[in-house]
DNA sequence: GTAGTTGCAAAGTGTTTGCAGGCAG
DNA sequence: CTGCCTGCAAACACTTTGCAACTAC
């Protein structure tokens, strides 16, 4: 995934029928710039270096659009804040608690079998998969 | 696990090598009632029926002891709060994205195969599973 | 007396909301 | 003009913290 150009974002946009407003697409520019997972606030970092004019509550607004949309996924690993995940082919997670390191595990390099049987009525939206590692010797610290 | 007696649940924190004050006894009866998802507000005001006398204060520091005495587990599948799952034993998570609802899946139900490779010197601490459902027919609300 | 524990209220953090003003078609 | 977007600041929910009072030995 090269550095999306502006054209390129709006058209995802677009694609998805997200109005691409100025703020949007600097925000997805932001996003897309690599895969990686976000918290609210280094999007918001990380929008206003290059275009220092972007809300916290647009931030807050356009994550959470871009998600109903499907173009980012929520990550929850943490209870203290949400990521946002601009990888949204089937993956895993690996997530170094001392650190708050997130690493993406693909979705082929784990098989789970035995899918349980769901309550009447319901569908599956989806599977988070978390190994939460960490360091080594930290023994029972604390 | 039947309903647990003051002085078992006592001998269970000793065990632990945790003081096993009135506060704590009565915060681990409310706990080890019954298996179940636990939020910091639903276990004060479940200790506070019995003994309307422990603070909000005392219920938090006494999870997160208990949390790192291995006697309960964090569940995080809601951003917004952390579930205490006292259910130690090894099993991950349907969790109902419409009504809150979490439910235990017995490990044993399901397999994962192909653990990956963890970055050097780092330990697997656990394992989270969870998968998110909802109703079915509720299409794209919103 | 000493160390560990508790309660209170205030502070803190990430997130959401209400609303007036702005912008595009 | 009209409806969608945005920014601001206040509001929120949950959790943590500082500190004085208390308890057990």
């Amino acid at each position: 995934m090269p550095t999306p150009t502006r054209e390129s974002v709006a058209e995802t946009l677009r694609a998805q029928g997200i109005n691409p407003t100025r703020q949007r697409v600097e925000i997805a520019m932001v996003l897309f710039s690599r895969h990686a997972h976000w918290s609210a606030d280094q999007v918001l970092a990380g929008v206003n270096i290059s275009h220092p004019e972007t809300s916290r509550a647009t931030v807050y607004n356009t994550l959470k659009l871009f998600v109903d949309k499907g173009l980012i996924r929520e990550v929850i690993v943490d209870a203290s804040r949400v990521f946002f995940d601009s990888n949204v082919s089937p993956h895993y997670h690996l997530y170094d608690v001392d650190s708050g390191q997130i690493t993406d595990i693909k979705a082929s390099a784990l098989t789970v079998s035995g899918a349980p049987d769901l309550p009447p009525g319901m569908i599956t939206e989806g599977m988070d998969i978390i190994i939460r590692v960490r360091r080594e010797k930290t023994a029972s610290a604390r």
